[in-house]
DNA sequence: CATGGTGGTATT
DNA sequence: AATACCAC
């Protein structure tokens, strides 16, 4: 660590199934039934994906990013709507207006995910739960909307632990708990480590992020520059 | 049959 | 500029 430098608390705020939440709050005849909001399904011959599903879709295995064809099939009686960009633009600034009041430093990651460096703001991730509680509360009252809260030491670790428990989730990862905390998860949870990177992983016998790093962090950033990963593809 | 749309980074 | 990943 380098001089003058301190250790962080970052927060990370995820929206629970962000667009059919907010299509719930103005619809709550909707409430309790399976929702997807994507592309038209034209009863079963529709193209496009599904772009969010609530829990009781999930229920049907529905998934989001899955072909709209596919979810019809899962579950024909669903209520599908198209996506509606405008609204849930609206909804996410509120969102972000509330959460902007709370970091030192504020990054928006998506329409409905942030970061918060609540560093200076707390003392102790104690401190750092009883914030991440005010937050939910404060979505919960003035948007109408629940949400899921990580934190940790850094945001790669504060996105894996809003992951963790949803939705409505709030889970606290201490520096001296990254390592129990991450050994045991696929390494598909790790941000930049998607499906292709997941592939040839499973190649060379690495499925978790223990096996992957064994903690060896220059073995880690080996692995993730993926020269080693082109080298023994195919 | 069965895969959108948009924005980002890294590499060449 | 094109390619190939990644994210939501």
């Amino acid at each position: 660590m380098r001089i003058g430098e301190r250790k962080r608390i970052i927060i990370h705020v995820d929206m629970d199934h962000f667009f059919t939440a907010v299509e719930e709050r103005r619809h709550p005849e909707f409430r309790g039934k399976p929702v997807i909001v994507g592309a038209d399904p034209k009863g079963g011959k529709g193209r496009g994906v599904v772009s969010t599903c609530n829990y009781e879709a999930r229920k049907f295995g529905v998934k989001s990013g899955m072909p709209i064809s596919r979810a019809w099939k899962l579950c024909p009686d669903a209520v599908y709507l198209p996506v509606n960009y405008e609204l849930y633009e609206k909804v996410s600034r509120e969102i972000m207006n509330i959460l902007r009041k709370y970091a030192d430093k504020f990054e928006q990651w998506s329409i409905d995910e942030a970061f918060l460096d609540v560093s200076s703001r707390v003392k102790s991730y104690e401190e750092a739960e009883i914030l991440a509680k005010k937050i939910k509360r404060e979505i919960l009252e003035r948007v109408g909307l629940s949400c899921s809260i990580g934190i940790g030491p850094n945001k790669l670790v504060a996105k894996i632990a809003s992951d963790y428990h949803k939705p409505d989730g709030l889970t606290v990862v201490r520096e001296n708990e990254v390592e129990k905390f991450l050994s045991p998860l696929p390494v598909r949870k790790l941000l930049w480590v998607g499906w292709k990177t997941e592939q040839k992983l499973k190649k060379l016998g690495i499925k978790t992020v223990g096996e992957l790093a064994n903690f060896d962090p220059s073995m880690l950033i080996e692995v993730l520059t993926k020269h080693i990963l082109q080298n023994s593809n195919s």
